[in-house]
DNA sequence: GAGAGCTTTGAATTGGGGTTCACTTCTTCG
DNA sequence: CGAAGAAGTGAACCCCAATTCAAAGCTCTC
C-alpha cells in the first residue's frame, strides 16, 4: 500500500469534475446540448477526452447532471420569488410567471436548451421531471386559488399544463435566436411578458390581474 | 436515341415515389420519424436503399416532404372544419380546438411527431412553418373576436401562440405513449379536450363557451 | 435482338461523435 | 529514491445510419 490519495488531493478531484460540468454547462448556455460534445467538453478544460470517463459515466450521464443542475437553479430562482411573495394565489401565480419569463428571455439560449432543444432520451428525462416540477408549483397554486374562489373551478393540473404551455409557446419565437450572439433584452420582451401575464390570468378566471 | 420512357414507366415512377412516401409516412405514424430509417422505408416497399436515392435527394428530402404533406393534412383538416363552422369567433375557435385535439388524441404517435419529436433541422424547418400556419389561423379568428368584442381587447398573435402551446402542452401527457401499441381513445381524452376548451375560452376573455 | 440509356441493387464507404485502453505521468509512502 | 497504485492521455476503435457507385437488370427504339 504505497499510494494513498491525500485530502487534497482528494479535493482536487472534485474540483476537477466540478470544471467538467462548469465547463458542459457554459457550453450549453452558449450553443445548446448538441455543441456540449465530449471533446470539447475537455477542451474547455485543458484535459484529456478520456479523463472525463474518470469523472463521469459517459456523456449522457455528464449532461444528465448539467441539466439537473442548471434546471433546478432555474426551479429555486422561481421557487424562492414565489416564497417571497404574498400568499394571494394571485400574487403568486404572477410572481411565477414574470420570474420564468424574465429568466428565460435574459438567458435565451439556456432557456430554449432546457425548453425545447431535442436531446437524447437520459436528458428528456431529466426534462420531464422539470417540468413536471414546474407544472406542480403551479398546480398547488391554482388549487389554492380555486379553493379560496379567487380563480374559477377548474382542474388545477390541467390548467397548470395549459399555463406552462402558453408561457413557454409564447416565449419560443423569442427564445429561438438562430446562432450569433445572445440578443439585448429588447423593450418589446416586457410586452410579452405582460401579454402571457393577461392570458394566463384570463385563463383562470380572474378579471383583475391584481 | 435508343431509350424514351412511355408513359406508362412515367407513372410507374411516380407510383414508387408514392409508395416511398407512403411507407415513410406509415412508419412515422407508428414510431415516430426516428425509426423512419432509409432501410426500413426501402424494405417496406421491398426495394432497394439506393433506389430511394433516385427519388429523393436524401433522407432529409423525403422526411421533410413527409412532414410537409402529413401536417397539411391535418391543417386541411382544421381548416375544413372552421370552413363548415358559423361565422361566430367563438364558434370558429371551438371548432379549431375541438378538431385538432381531438385529432391528436386519436393518432397520438403522429401528432407526437408533428408537435414535439426531436427531428433534424430541414424537418423542423416545416415544423415551423406549420406551427405558424396554425397560430395563424387562431390569430385570425382571434382579431375577428377581438374587433367584435366577443373577445378581450389583446395581442391575437401572442394569444394565438399561447392557445396553440396550452392545448398541445395539455395533450403532451397523452400524446406520449412510449412504445407498444396506439391506446385506444379513453373517455378520460374527452375531459381533457373539454378543459382544454373552457381554459382557452375564459382566456379570451368571454364567459359563454358558446 | 442489339445496344443505348434509364433504373435498381446492396456492399462498401463515409462521417462524426462517443468510448476504450495501453501507456505515460503523477503521488504517496516506506 | 523506488515501488505501487491513481490519474491523465489521445490515438485507435466502435457504432450506426446515411450515402455512394460500379455492376447488373430493364425498357425502349431500330
Amino acid at each position: 500500500m504505497a499510494y494513498r490519495p491525500t485530502e487534497t488531493t482528494r479535493r482536487n478531484a472534485e474540483l476537477k469534475r466540478a470544471g467538467f460540468l462548469r465547463a458542459a454547462r457554459s457550453l450549453v448556455a452558449e450553443r445548446g446540448f448538441g455543441a456540449a460534445t465530449v471533446a470539447a467538453i475537455a477542451a474547455e478544460c485543458a484535459a484529456s477526452v478520456g479523463s472525463v470517463y474518470s469523472y463521469f459515466d459517459g456523456r449522457e450521464d455528464l449532461l444528465a447532471e448539467v441539466f439537473r443542475s442548471a434546471a433546478s437553479h432555474e426551479l429555486d430562482a422561481v421557487r424562492t420569488a414565489v416564497a417571497e411573495a404574498g400568499s394571494d394565489p394571485r400574487e403568486r401565480l404572477d410572481t411565477v410567471i414574470t420570474t420564468f419569463a424574465g429568466r428565460a428571455l435574459r438567458g435565451r439560449r439556456m432557456a430554449w436548451a432546457l425548453l425545447f432543444e431535442p436531446v437524447t432520451p437520459a436528458v428528456e428525462a431529466e426534462r420531464l421531471v422539470y417540468r413536471r416540477s414546474y407544472t406542480e408549483l403551479l398546480a398547488a397554486i391554482l388549487r389554492d386559488g380555486v379553493a379560496d374562489g379567487v380563480f374559477a373551478p377548474q382542474d388545477p393540473s390541467l390548467a397548470a399544463s395549459a399555463v406552462m404551455g402558453a408561457i413557454s409557446e409564447a416565449l419560443i419565437g423569442g427564445l429561438r435566436p438562430a446562432d450569433g450572439d445572445e440578443p439585448a433584452p429588447s423593450p418589446e420582451d416586457k410586452a410579452i411578458v405582460e401579454g402571457i401575464r393577461l392570458f394566463c390570468f384570463r385563463a383562470l378566471g380572474t378579471e383583475e390581474t391584481l
